[in-house]
RNA sequence: GGACAAGUAGCUCAGCCGGUUAGAGCGCUUCGUUCACAUCGAAGAGGUCACAGGUUCGAAUCCUGUCUUGUCCACCA
């Protein structure tokens, strides 16, 4: 043996070693009970970042599990991550001198899609550096052809179960990029605009937006504000840019008295709060900003004015008729703006696709506090158990949820629209005003017909075979809200025991062995957008939780504690360090010293600590090759009889010690508590069996006593496996010789005298 | 504005379902070892556990308030 441990001797021999020997599949444990965990999976067209390595967690999870005999399935998959990927992709386009509007839809998807070809296998190549155990056979993406027509089924079953509307709501576009955000992705900047109040009829109000007052349709002032009273109920009119107009004054508790006059103009079309107004009063939705970033037609000298310069002509020509009361030029407020290229985000109503949530986030609520309604089933628990928080907040707050995106990498919306059917729809429709209090049937009924991907070959109501897909896609949301239940599922390795039109009655056998998962593990700030969906989605299309435990890591931040992203340049690849410290120093380091759930700031000297300890345990291990009797059988002794064997006073001691730490630590491991584990594992290798037992024993080295030494040593590497997968297996099949099973599939020690345990 | 974290040795962090002299790693000091350990071992210095109240026989640990930092959410025209 080396003096030093030399991790890059060792890791990629070994991790090709398990692979090719299928040790990763949950097959090495044919009858065992299933336990299995999803990874989240990482962007396809991504790098390896630390939120990856923190799946550390889920490794160490899987690999105790499957030494406990646990048919251990860890699944891997990519997703297409379709904002992200594209915007990438664009940026791409733009070096070139290009943009997504040279080319068609059909066209840009194949480029995109050739795009993420490209790099694909960069990220599983990577998580394999990590030493994650992760079954390869049955890794996924979330554009396989399975899945997407999985995503599809759920979608045509939530539109025939009613839970599907089309309607016009305000969306965060943004009209440089041409798309609309989800409100998790509008960006928020503080900035100093001018604060106009300007004279309606009798009443002053401010506003910051005096270029969307062609959208007004109402003036609303808190009902119990004593100043205007009078007002409310009627209609005033009032002198504007375009003439003069009279308006109606609603009185709605949103407004707040203290802001400005305490009036306040309704515009619903343009702002969030006003829509809401709006509906609150059955007032019309006029829109006066088009996608193009421009004021419309009913901006009248206005119209075909870019915001910006709209905003300054609609000034200038109040002020000169003396409409402007005072500007207030301090005035600073929040405005939301694309991450993407800082375009202010513009509240646009639009055509969307929406899921109701009402019931779904009930049932998703009733999970987690345990009250699921007959036919749904199961209940999940939370580790840490404070993140129910948040949990319950974001879910009791949640509104309908808009699924469509204007983008073209994603899965295409599965619905198409009778040409005919829809002109017909609007010749109806066409005389009656624009607003949003049209009916369920109406929208229903615009011509739609949603499938399982496959085009209609005609209309089912007048036969025409003119049919139009609609181009928006999915939210990226909506399928990875999916993923437990359509990566097992999709069991392209096995075939269909049943193959059903029925929702959730599709099974495979992965499905039927594995679901509802064990645990969901991921980072806490995707407990909203993510895991808070794929609960509900997974309750409605299967009737059970999709997990049982959500566990929650925290960040790792850069060394000076600050959070790692890319536009500020300070995110250190992971695999820099493990070329540097190898992987399970990296993998020991993430987990020591940080209580699962919370922050971290990547610290060097705890890597080196990490990497210490490596070797310490390498050296450890060297030093029993030396002193012990050579060829005494090994591997077949359990604590209980290596208890009844031993002689010496301090050998019958340390047993006992040994035996405290594998209860300990199997407790803890139970419990998720895998920082006290390491810290446990860490400080009894090092201090109690290296520095006092290893001391005691080299001087009275015996037959006896070789065996304990060197048996006790070969439970504490099974302990630390899970954490120090590759040191481990080499130290262990180095002192077997070689000829012993592999550590990996090795069974858990136990803690308890007399029972069979291998050891 | 709301929620949730965090504020403990120079640094990075544990501990916090109340209970003996508050712990680890790194760093620092002294000594030892240098044929298991690109090191290791032994010993040690170092903390008013953010602040102020309260509960209690007893609080870093529970309660209230304040301050600081971070994250997420909401958002006022």
């Amino acid at each position: 043996m080396d003096k030093v441990y030399n991790h890059k001797d060792v890791e990629d021999k070994i991790y090709k070693e398990w692979e090719e020997k299928g040790f990763f599949k949950p097959e090495v444990h044919p009858d065992g009970k299933p336990y299995c965990i999803i990874l989240p999976p990482p962007n396809a067209n991504g790098d390896l970042h630390f939120g990856h390595a923190m799946f550390t967690v889920e490794d160490i999870l899987i690999r105790y599990h499957r030494m406990k005999g646990f048919s251990a399935l860890w699944l891997p998959g990519t997703d297409h991550a379709g904002i992200e990927t594209q915007f990438v992709f664009e940026q791409k386009l733009r070096k070139e001198g290009k943009s997504r509007l040279d080319y068609s839809q059909e066209e840009l998807y194949k480029m995109i899609a050739d795009f993420v070809d490209a790099s694909k296998g960069k990220i599983q190549n990577q998580l394999r550096k990590l030493g994650f155990s992760l079954d390869w056979s049955r890794e996924k993406y979330t554009l396989d052809p399975d899945i997407v027509r999985l995503v599809y089924k759920t979608f045509k079953h939530m539109y025939e179960d009613g839970l599907v509307y089309r309607a016009k709501r305000l969306v965060n576009y943004c009209t440089k990029d041409g798309t609309s955000f989800s409100d998790l992705e509008v960006v928020y900047e503080e900035r100093k605009d001018p604060l106009y109040y300007i004279k309606y009829g009798p009443l002053t109000l401010a506003t910051t937006r005096p270029e969307t007052k062609f959208g007004d349709t109402a003036v609303a002032v808190h009902s119990k504000d004593k100043r205007y009273q009078q007002y409310v109920g009627k209609e005033i009119e009032i002198e504007t840019v375009l003439g003069k107009a009279k308006i109606k004054v609603v009185a709605d508790d949103a407004v707040d008295p203290e802001f400005g006059t305490g009036v306040v103009k309704v515009t619903p079309a343009h702002d969030f709060t006003d829509f809401d107004i709006g509906q609150r009063h059955n007032l019309p939705l006029k829109q006066v900003i088009g996608f193009d970033g421009k004021l419309n037609e009913h901006a009248g000298k206005f119209a075909g004015l870019y915001l910006t310069k709209a905003r300054l002509a609609v000034v200038e020509e109040m002020q000169k008729k003396g409409l402007i009361e005072k500007i207030d030029t301090e005035y600073v407020h929040r405005i939301g703006i694309c991450y993407k290229c800082k375009t202010v985000i513009e509240p646009l109503p639009l055509k969307q696709w929406f899921v109701k949530v009402e019931d779904l986030k009930k049932n998703a609520i009733d999970a987690v506090k345990k009250s699921l309604p007959a036919g749904r089933q199961g209940e999940i628990k939370l580790h840490p158990k404070r993140f129910e928080v948040q949990y319950f907040q974001w879910l009791e707050n949640l509104r309908d949820w808009n699924i469509s995106r204007q983008i073209v990498w994603g899965i295409r919306i599965p619905a198409w629209r009778c040409v005919r059917c829809a002109q017909n729809q609007k010749s109806k429709i066409k005389n009656q005003k624009d607003n949003n209090n049209e009916t369920m049937e109406q929208f229903n009924n615009e011509g739609w017909v949603v499938t399982e991907g496959e085009k209609p070959e005609k209309c089912p109501v007048c036969g025409s075979a003119d049919l139009k897909q609609d181009t928006d896609t999915f939210d990226t949301w909506f399928s990875s809200g999916q993923w437990p239940f359509v990566t097992l599922m999709s069991d392209s390795s096995a075939k269909f025991k049943v193959q059903s039109s029925k929702l959730g009655d599709e099974r495979s056998p992965d499905f039927e062995k594995f679901y509802p998962t064990s645990v969901m593990e991921t980072g806490y700030d995707l407990i909203k957008a993510w895991v808070s969906r794929m609960v509900m989605m997974g309750l409605y299309a299967t009737k059970k939780v999709p997990f049982y435990n959500i566990v929650l890591h925290g960040l790792v931040n850069d060394p000076y504690g600050k959070k790692m992203s890319k536009s500020k340049g300070n995110v250190i690849n992971p695999l820099e360090l493990i070329e540097q410290y190898g992987a399970d120093a990296v993998r020991f380091a993430l987990i020591y010293g940080t209580a699962l759930g919370n922050d971290q700031i990547l610290s060097y000297p705890k890597l080196e600590a990490a990497r210490k300890f490596t070797n310490k345990l390498w050296n450890i291990g060297r030093f029993i090759d030396m002193k012990r009797i050579k060829n005494q059988e090994l591997g077949i002794m359990e604590i209980g009889e290596l208890q009844k064997l031993a002689k010496h006073e301090n050998d019958k001691e340390m047993i006992k010690k040994v035996e405290e730490l594998i209860e300990q630590v199997t407790k803890d491991l139970d419990a998720y508590n895998l920082h006290f584990v390491a810290e446990n594992l860490y400080n009894f290798t090092w201090h109690t069996f290296a520095d006092k037992y290893i001391e005691d024993v080299k001087n009275r080295i015996d037959e006896n006593s070789s065996l304990i030494l060197t048996t006790l040593y070969l439970i504490l590497l099974k302990l630390l496996h899970p954490f120090m997968p590759f040191v481990t297996e080499e130290l262990w099949s180095t002192l077997q010789g070689g000829t012993d099973t592999p550590l990996i599939i090795t069974k858990w020690p136990r803690e308890s005298f007399g029972k069979r345990s291998g050891i």
